[in-house]
DNA sequence: TTGACGACCATAAAATTCCATGGCATCCCA
DNA sequence: TGGGATGCCATGGAATTTTATGGTCGTCAA
């Protein structure tokens, strides 16, 4: 499996150290990184959700295909340019697993006490707990009316409605 | 092409595992799944009903499918993505043909001593055995009314309904 | 010299692998 | 056709390995 799935909470310590859950470090070694010595995740803040953006070589070349395809010198690009690579940190991975956060993205995402890991396919996020609790429930309520527009639920409404408790 | 039919019943043990019916395994190894270290299953809360929604790569792929529709790195997707990612997990089976339901997913399905594994083609999904009665009942009666539209309703009122038990 | 940072070590908890058992259904042969 | 043997499958538990997480020690730079 080569994509990063499903989420995972692991705490900060004292030192700003976060363990990475191991099935992405999995993704990561993979997808070219960390083989052997160096282990790094290209790290920065999302553009647009209070959460930090990562992932491995994979996803530093799609950032490039996404540059490659504005004109060059372009307003948009030197823009965009900045916004996505000027922030860009490498965290190296530890021997066991873990990076270090910096003060600066650790900011941006509100980050304090633990961190929560979400898989996006070829990469992933790492948010607040407590925000991230919040961004989901905003996205389930929106894939439920994203589906009907795929035509995929239309099995009516009383479908299974029989008190199902959610988390 | 194989699906996954019928139904199954199966028990959660003290660790939360469950064995998977061997015929669904099969269909999955079929599917680009192999038994072995590798072998997953792609899971996550069905978004209409208290269930678990399960398959193998070509549900994986479906998902995928789903996200590429919208541009990269825009709102929506990032959305979508959480939503869609964020709850899958990969469950892995081990070498007597079991998975290990998270407490998450267990919590959506409010599963807890047992698992109705139900054959739905390329996905399958899994109920908590009463629920899944109760559902099951509705869908029959919906089935009535929808014969009747077909005009199909001409082998008698009592067809088919001899209660028949599966397992 | 002090503080920050990185490598290294220790430990408890959790997950995975491994092995053993019992029930069911099937197959084969007398 | 009956009875025994065989193989698959679900299930329970034990043992082993990973993982997360906390701490200590040295090193380098300000």
């Amino acid at each position: 499996m080569d994509r990063f799935v499903s989420t995972f909470t692991n705490k900060i310590d004292a030192k700003g150290r976060v363990s990475v859950p191991a099935p992405f470090r999995a993704v990561l070694e993979r997808d070219g990184y960390g083989t052997g010595s160096l282990g790094g995740v290209y790290c920065y803040p999302s553009l647009d959700a209070p959460a930090l953006d990562a992932g491995g070589e994979r996803l530093a070349q799609k950032i490039d295909g996404l540059l490659s395809g504005l004109p060059d010198y372009s307003d948009e690009r030197d823009q965009l340019s900045v916004a996505l690579y000027g922030d860009v940190q490498v965290l190296s991975i530890d021997g066991d697993g873990r990076i270090i956060l910096p003060e600066g993205l650790r900011a941006h995402a509100g980050l304090d006490a633990a961190v929560t890991f979400v898989g996006l396919g070829d990469k992933f996020q790492m948010w607040e707990p407590g925000r991230f609790e919040k961004r989901r429930n905003d996205a389930r309520s929106k894939v439920q009316v994203t589906r009907k527009l795929f035509g995929a639920g239309s099995r009516g409404a009383s479908d299974g409605d029989d008190g199902g408790a959610r988390e």
